[in-house]
DNA sequence: GGTCTCCATGTGATTGTATAACATTACATA
DNA sequence: TATGTAATGTTATACAATCACATGGAGACC
């Protein structure tokens, strides 16, 4: 990882690259995902819900060491196992997903319904963006059918350079 | 990495997941990669030579302390940056993948012309095999147009179950 | 209310992945 | 042969993920 000085500032960052009032995130995320974990008899635990409320404070993947810091700082356990095990709860249950390119996570922005998303990783801010993705529709699942492969769940990121970025670099 | 007892044997090994004479793949990945190093001028050294083979050996994924562990057996450098370098010149220049799913690394199968790689993984056997994508056709290049993402690269990889471990398992 | 069980949390230790920093060697070519 | 560059090698360390085991609290059940 770089230096932190050219990444992007959390409060007003990109929301899928879209300026937006970023005040109304995290509480309406946390509110979403206490929804829904009432909803499907899930425990929203407190670990749970400060690693969610970490993550939903950045548009952006977070390492898993870095939300350790977070956590021992707000007096939670501190050893790595805390932290995997608050995220796997995050993903398995939709609030949350891994960003396989970074090996770091990020809060979902849509967790009310399944669904398979992409993501847009910008190499210059780091700042990533969730969209959504059907490759099972196209060449992947041609290919897929032709040889009897049973895809169960995709992976799909793209990496290049984000607008406020290609901006920057045009300036 | 989980025990080796159920997955499937190198030789005679799926290739996209189809049965094939295994015995050359080894010297015509070998030889296809001197021819291309030869027409642009790259240095296809022992060390980046040997990883390709190790990589060739098998159609499945490699850690990079598993290749290390290889090298040493042969008398290369048996260090990290040794298996990390020549990794990064076989991907760099077409030769090999890194499967981000499995943070580890699988000697391309069709090196002449450059492409975007998909692959599919085997989470039974931990087969891999590689396909064809072209992500920035769909929803995805749909989103980065709309926000002005510009796409460099793209991860797909799919995860699922091969065809033989599907036949296994309704066995 | 008591108590049992399950699940979550916590800790220490270990394994695996990746890179930084720097010294040395091999090679092309001027 | 001298020189610049690319590749190799080594040590050390940062970051990612998991194992094994102890503790404790929330609910289910009687």
């Amino acid at each position: 990882m770089t230096s932190e000085s050219n990444k992007i500032n959390a409060a007003n960052s990109p929301l899928g690259f879209a300026q937006h009032d970023h005040r109304t995130c995290v509480s309406e995320g946390l509110t979403a995902a206490e929804a829904r974990c009432a909803a499907d008899r899930l425990r929203f635990t407190p670990v749970r819900r400060k690693v969610l409320e970490i993550l939903l404070q950045d548009h952006r993947a977070l390492g898993a060491y870095a939300i350790l810091d977070r956590l021992r700082e707000d007096g939670f356990g501190s050893q790595p196992p805390v932290a995997y095990r608050a995220l796997d709860f995050l993903v398995a249950n939709g609030l949350a997903h891994k960003v396989e390119r970074l090996n770091a996570f990020i809060a979902c922005v849509h967790p009310s319904h399944s669904h398979t998303p992409a993501f847009m990783i910008c190499r210059l801010c780091d700042a990533v963006a969730e969209a959504q993705s059907s490759p099972a529709r196209g060449a992947l699942g041609d290919a897929a059918r032709a040889t009897g492969f049973r895809i169960e769940r995709t992976v799909v990121e793209a990496e290049g350079v984000c607008p406020a970025c290609v901006d920057k670099a045009d300036a």
